[in-house]
DNA sequence: GTACGGTTACTCGGATACCGCATGTCCGAGTTGATGTGG
DNA sequence: CCACATCAACTCGGACATGCGGTATCCGAGTAACCGTAC
């Protein structure tokens, strides 16, 4: 009887996370169909292009049909925090979702958000807010420069892995 | 098509932090059923003391069986965080787990520990410390006085509710 | 040689199954307090 | 009146169902490139 394990974030998080960055290296214009980016982790092909799709959506990415098609970055990596890719495929909810239980209790009035009054409520979102803000201070670039200049050899090698130049 | 309910905190998290500062509004020794403790937001009783077993595992809680048995607190509320009581619901795993797929990608080494180097792998670690640090700097004491200084009459209101005194 | 139309192959996109874990429920073990009886 | 043994009720604790959402898969719509043909 051991539960750890709850409050699983979506490993469809550390997928996007990684191709996004292997997209950063490919230059503006050119497109990396699923089953390329799919390829150099050994990912299943259908599922990561569902997660891909959240990316677009939320335009983080952009894709193209047919021939020659895929995705690419949506904008500039200088633009593209961590925080874009996490919300993007766990969605904007926080993860504590205050169920407003001391309306139940005693002396709860219905005209009252407790997401806001309540003290435990407030603790809660202020450690996301931390969270989020942290997530949100690192963009795809810098990442992209942390790796880069731990192994110069990224980017060309990336490049030559996706099939692209 | 709107996946906008990933990585939810389980709603346990919600009660038990919610119970346990009830329960540091009673005076030491004494013990609350779960029935009691469920009565006051309504909650299923049977559910609420599978929450609490965790809780009573974690040593946030001591328990006692039999007649005039329940709950009470396992230490004092300047020793317990919200951090320990979210980790007792929800275990002590980060909420992104690093499945390493570097690993299975391109020069990837079985001797490596990608949780560490991984930049990516690190900038997540880093934002759920924040978090964590976040809630481990809020004992239950504090939230305790923080209600107390807007409404006076909560402690003695809980004991009323809570059936001792 | 060039322009154009048809064909083909390739891509994403959303609709559709499957499965594991969180949610919810139940009954049994243990303990305490009460009660009744005997001294 | 007091001590003690018995009884009964109450509590937690863990084992057992269930439903929902993440995981995984598939096929269809659309598009761009290619190729062959005609000029």
């Amino acid at each position: 009887m051991c539960n750890i394990q709850n409050m699983r974030m979506s490993e469809g998080v550390e997928w996007a996370l990684h191709t996004c960055l292997n997209l950063a290296w490919v230059e503006e214009g050119q497109a990396v169909p699923t089953s390329r980016l799919a390829e150099v982790y050994g990912l299943p092909v259908a599922y990561l292009n569902k997660q891909l799709q959240a990316l677009v959506r939320a335009g983080v990415l952009r894709s193209t049909t047919g021939p020659r098609g895929g995705f690419r970055l949506g904008r500039d990596p200088r633009n593209i925090t961590l925080l874009d890719i996490v919300v993007a495929i766990e969605g904007p909810e926080d993860a504590f979702r205050c169920q407003e239980i001391l309306r139940s209790g005693p002396g709860g009035r219905a005209d009252v958000d407790y997401r806001k009054t309540c003290v435990i409520s407030r603790s809660m979102r202020q450690a996301e807010l931390a969270w989020r803000t942290e997530l949100a201070a690192q963009t795809l670039a810098d990442v992209r420069a942390a790796v880069e200049r731990r192994e110069p050899s990224a980017p060309e090698a990336t490049r030559v892995r996706l099939g692209v130049l």
